[in-house]
DNA sequence: CCCTAAATTAACCAAATGGTTAAACCATTA
DNA sequence: TAATGGTTTAACCATTTGGTTAATTTAGGG
């Protein structure tokens, strides 16, 4: 029983992620989740009771488990600025790559849904303050040069996620459709974006 | 007659830029273009015939009219790969301040429904090649720093468009929310991100 | 082996939604 | 002013869609 509880809700939540990352919310639709997870449609209103409530589950879900979790020890373990940027990109272009939806999926829940991220996001307490402090004390010790640190980490997290949500976009146009020279040109950006930058922030002799 | 066409089909066009904008292809609603428009919806089905054809009107018009006009403008005048990246990013960040749903918008319908671009937007002539030979040439004279002309421009357009497309995100996270000091920190994004893009193409010495 | 409670399904339902139709309206012009 | 043709509307329609209900199946415990 219980074990074929969990499989069964598994199954649903797999089927409703597949499902809600590829069509967003209003795009996606129940019939599709029950077939794609092989049960009658009833059955997801007997574990989830409505659309939304199974989109939450998703979304925290998705959310928690594939990109918070990483990218918090990452911050915590790291002391040194520079270090700190070259892991950091190169975890985080490689998480994105391997999940490529994700970043546009929480993009379009957040952009058409504003208040969705004080509750749940927010208080999954991210080390935000710990990276404020280490650009500015590595500022201040010559090891990088003065920037406003929500400049800095935007400009990484630009140049980490764009690429990725913007493929269709790009690869088309800079790449003649080239998807293999696309997937090469996202592989090398885990060194590359993390150069560019380090390049940028190198302090003024 | 012919005037009050105009100005019918321009209140359908605008009402329903307005809400595929806000919603998106499968969220927006014909009866609320309808309404918005202040006619009857069969009305919208006399002068686009389905959502998909209104879809496509749509599309097509912001894309063209918003974004592509001023950015061909400056890379075909300007021949300094320096005073480029300024002016682009200075108009770039500028348009989409003022126009914040249209990079989401996009990205939106290129990332569900690939194969959009190759047709319209591909044959719209962006000179893009000028920008490669631009990037290399300026490399070649020492003026910049060697690098793949697709790492700078993915770059340069990440920075920009990003943050806007982010914004929900990052105002919580990183300004407390704070709508006006975000808006400031967009603001000085203008010649921020132009220096730190600048700062990193430097050309070792 | 039977009883019970949970799991699962087939058949429905009501609301929403994109789209259609036939009639009314309005302006122009012959 | 009456005919004409484009414009606009009210009323419908068929389908889709999220959700419900009542009945059936399944599994485990006594």
């Amino acid at each position: 029983m219980t074990d074929k509880d969990l499989k069964t809700e598994e199954k649903i939540l797999e089927a409703a992620a597949n499902e809600f990352l590829q069509k967003g919310k209003s795009g996606a639709r129940m019939q599709e989740i029950a077939n794609n997870a092989g049960i009658n449609k009833a059955l997801l209103h007997y574990y989830y009771r409505s659309k939304d409530k199974l989109f939450e589950s998703v979304f925290t879900v998705v959310i928690k488990k594939l990109l918070l979790s990483k990218v918090n020890k990452i911050i915590e373990e790291e002391k040194d600025a520079i270090g700190l940027v070259r892991r950091f990109v190169a975890t985080y272009i490689d998480i994105i790559n391997k999940n490529p939806m994700i970043p546009f999926f929480v993009l379009e829940e957040i952009t058409k849904n504003p208040g969705r991220l004080t509750n749940s996001m927010l208080n999954s307490g991210l080390p935000i303050n710990k990276v404020f402090n280490l650009i500015n004390d590595s500022a201040k010790q010559g090891v990088i040069r003065e920037i406003e640190p929500q400049q800095l980490i935007i400009n990484i997290l630009s140049m980490s996620i764009f690429p990725v949500i913007g493929r269709n976009m790009f690869q088309p146009i800079l790449f003649n459709d080239n998807k293999k020279a696309f997937d090469q040109f996202l592989e090398s950006r885990k060194t590359e974006v993390a150069d560019f930058i380090i390049r940028s922030i190198q302090p003024d002799k």
